[in-house]
DNA sequence: TGACTCATGTCAGCATTCTGACATACATTG
DNA sequence: CAATGTATGTCAGAATGCTGACATGAGTCA
């Protein structure tokens, strides 16, 4: 509520608030998620092999946003559970690409329905026009955010 | 890449995005605060405290956006390293009023000074105009997922 | 007054993610 | 060819945040 002139005010902060729609759409997704005993970044994993499908263990951490290392202890979970196969020696490099298996692909489907819903809640009173806007901000502000200083 | 019409396409969500601009947000923030030995949640409480004096656990945790528990273990470090302070009676109710002590002061003013420096590198690039549509498009989203179904 | 509901502070245990580190595979460059 | 730089997979330990649970204080309502 204070104004001094030296501090960042959160209340009319971009930063801030994009910090709580960010944590209201988590917040939203695990809500739906919880039920199929399954986390985001769980989620996030698979959505993203079934889009592009033979992504690494590196590339789907950077596409899920979290470290090589933590999508590494999930990722052989998946496999351990059946949900997600990974050749035993790498075709190039050491990249070992990953594929959905049956299981994966129909454990993912209920997950992507109810994500889609929490999606299409969140876009409710937004314009065709605002979506675009919205992509076009947002997009603006990653890219300032990783050009560096 | 691919469009299978029943996933979620990620290139097109607005979730997606959104969840890409935050951790943008959120490793930046990072990169500044940890010459100065502070982590983000650390820095947000600092923040909140001097703007509105008086915050308590719980209102803080609302504030950071973590569950009160969590804010309790660093409210609790904060106290013990002469941070912030806390009466040993609770006024009215249970609510403990916080209060930032000059240390904590003083350790604010750096921290600020760095994370307002990553706001203005992420809104380089913004009109005016454009900043205000993004509050008025975040804050659409916030309220929508707020809602409830 | 007594029962109920709600918010709060706090403890304990668990889950998730991170940082640090190492070895390996490929590309680039001299 | 040898040296270097970059990217990857993986292990280990530490930090951080969360869920579950309990007791306490205040407001509501019959």
């Amino acid at each position: 509520m204070s104004q001094d002139g030296t501090g960042v005010d959160l209340d009319r902060s971009l930063g801030y608030l994009l910090k709580e729609a960010s944590s209201a759409l988590r917040i939203a997704m695990e809500e739906v998620l919880r039920p199929l005993g399954m986390s985001v970044t769980h989620y996030s994993c698979l959505e993203l092999l079934a889009q592009r499908p033979g992504l690494s263990n590196s590339e789907l951490a950077r596409g899920a946003f979290v470290t090589r290392q933590s999508m590494n202890v999930l990722l052989q979970a998946l496999e351990r559970d059946g949900y997600v196969t990974r050749p035993a020696a790498a075709p190039v490099g050491k990249a070992l690409p990953a594929r959905l298996t049956p299981r994966g692909r129909r454990s993912l489907a209920k997950a992507s329905a109810a994500v889609r819903s929490v999606e299409v809640r969140m876009l409710a009173g937004m314009t065709e026009a605002d979506r675009s806007e919205a992509f076009r901000l947002l997009r603006s502000m990653v890219h300032s955010l990783r050009d560096g200083s």
